[in-house]
DNA sequence: ACATACTCTGTACAATGTACGTAGTTGCCG
DNA sequence: CGGCAACTACGTACATTGTACAGAGTATGT
């Protein structure tokens, strides 16, 4: 998303106070699974736009200019209509627009079967799709994870990663506290992949400028007696690497952790079998 | 992060294509510190304002009223100044103002000295520490994490955390992912718990309401059979309980996890050592 | 006294989401 | 076959946002 500066997008979002169309839960899942629910079809001139187009230029915008760009004109605009008619085809607007922008990226992911792999090659694997796809739609990062949209998309990805978790004796709830527990890492780690990606073009500042900037500045103002950790450890950590390997280095790290801490669960489990 | 609707604002945040005023890293750093270094100091007529009462201002807005609120109208008016004037105290704009009151709010903050403690109520105190201020300031959750604003309160905040890990035999690299690994947990469990607790608001409808609602419509349109997880565990995680429960448990869930993890990269390291 | 360096404010603009009303288009029913 | 009902499409309009810019007022230093 961009931009307080059309090119930052992750920074600072903010929303302005404009309403959100005409909310309606059940439209918006007949939207999600494509209901022609409407009990005569074919009356007035034919559709010139379909739903899937509509939310598919947004989607093809939200990649390549950030969240931000997708606004009602500039999606219009895309399939040569005008502002207005984008709401014949997503009633909701904005809001309903990004629901089901969520739900189509993530139908259109592939899910191989998980033949022999054991449980932690499962859930690193279900990590890394995860990975991959903020890494191709970053906007996807601020979608709301709670109360998400119930579209075939959404429940196909949760069925398929809450089988990661077959035959390992945790209970129903467990399972979903797990999953949560991995997706929760991955998405805060993209989070700070995509800030420290976007960050440069926003600040027009490489890395390394910045850091040299702040490193200066800092020299004249931090007392490294009274900071000596932030200093030292800061250095280290921020200096030395450019921001996209940090994220790199802090997902590995973090994995490791992730199955770890999952590995003495399942463990216990197991025993108390 | 936030939303299409001004109710919700943490959903879905978008940014309108303002420009950010003049950034100027340098002085956003000198505004942190609170350096008055204009050469003369004194020379038109005496300030009405400071930087911290606009600050102060803009946090109360955003604890009360969600980050959405916080324009820069809204806060002149709590000030009884005109919009304008916000500009001579942050002439960042919104943005310098939005890392000002992030480290307003971190410097803020009690931190106890450890005394006693071991490395795993540490780490859990610092978790806790950091849900609470998410809590408190809900709005902190849309705030960027990588470079972030190196002020007074971040610096300390930082310090204090990395101290928790102290005598772990960690190297300096560790330290820092070991942190980041906390934080980025307890970041994303409390953006679930915000999205949870102003939807309802949002949507006016409850959680129950909503499962329900959900729930029936689902049924006749997602087949059990095709997915059984989703179907099964989703209602057992889901509809059981409300959504400020549910991020309670993952919380408490995640939290041992995340200590089991770090727990077997102490004892490998205490083992090599 | 006068210049200088401030503070403060009003006006203005571009961009946003979307309500509303209107005009045009098509199939169905009589 | 005539008319109506349902539908698509679009132009206009408004409120709200961040902030550039220019000018007016005010205190201090010389």
């Amino acid at each position: 998303m961009s931009d307080g500066v059309p090119v930052k997008g992750t920074e600072t979002d903010f929303m302005p106070p404009n309403k959100p169309a005409t909310p309606d839960p059940a439209r918006t899942l007949s939207l999600l699974w494509r209901h022609t629910l409407s009990p005569s079809r074919t009356r007035g001139p034919r559709p010139s736009l379909t739903v899937d187009r509509v939310v598919e230029a947004a989607v093809t915008i939200a990649d390549e200019q950030g969240l931000d760009a997708v606004t009602v004109r500039s999606v219009a605009q895309a399939l040569g209509a005008s502002p207005m008619s984008v709401y014949t085809y997503v009633p909701g607007g904005k809001t309903e627009l990004l629901e089901l922008m969520i739900d189509v990226v993530y139908l259109g992911e592939g899910r191989p079967a998980w033949g022999e792999l054991g449980w932690r090659d499962r859930v690193t694997a279900v990590a890394n799709q995860n990975r991959a796809l903020y890494a191709k739609h970053p906007w996807l990062i601020h979608a709301s994870t709670s109360r998400p949209p119930l579209g075939p998309g959404v429940i196909t990805k949760y069925e398929y990663e809450l089988s990661a978790f077959d035959g390992l004796g945790l209970s129903d709830v467990e399972v979903d506290a797990a999953l949560t527990f991995v997706l929760g890492f991955v998405q805060a780690n993209a989070r700070s992949a995509a800030d420290a990606a976007v960050l440069p073009e926003a600040t027009a500042m490489t890395d390394a400028a910045w850091w040299e900037a702040q490193a200066e500045l800092l020299g004249r103002v931090v007392d490294p007696q009274t900071f000596p950790r932030a200093t030292r450890i800061g250095e280290a950590a921020g200096a030395a690497q450019g921001g996209a390997y940090q994220a790199d280095a802090a997902y590995r790290f973090g994995m490791d952790r992730v199955l770890d801490g999952l590995g003495r669960l399942v463990e216990r489990t197991k025993k108390a079998r």
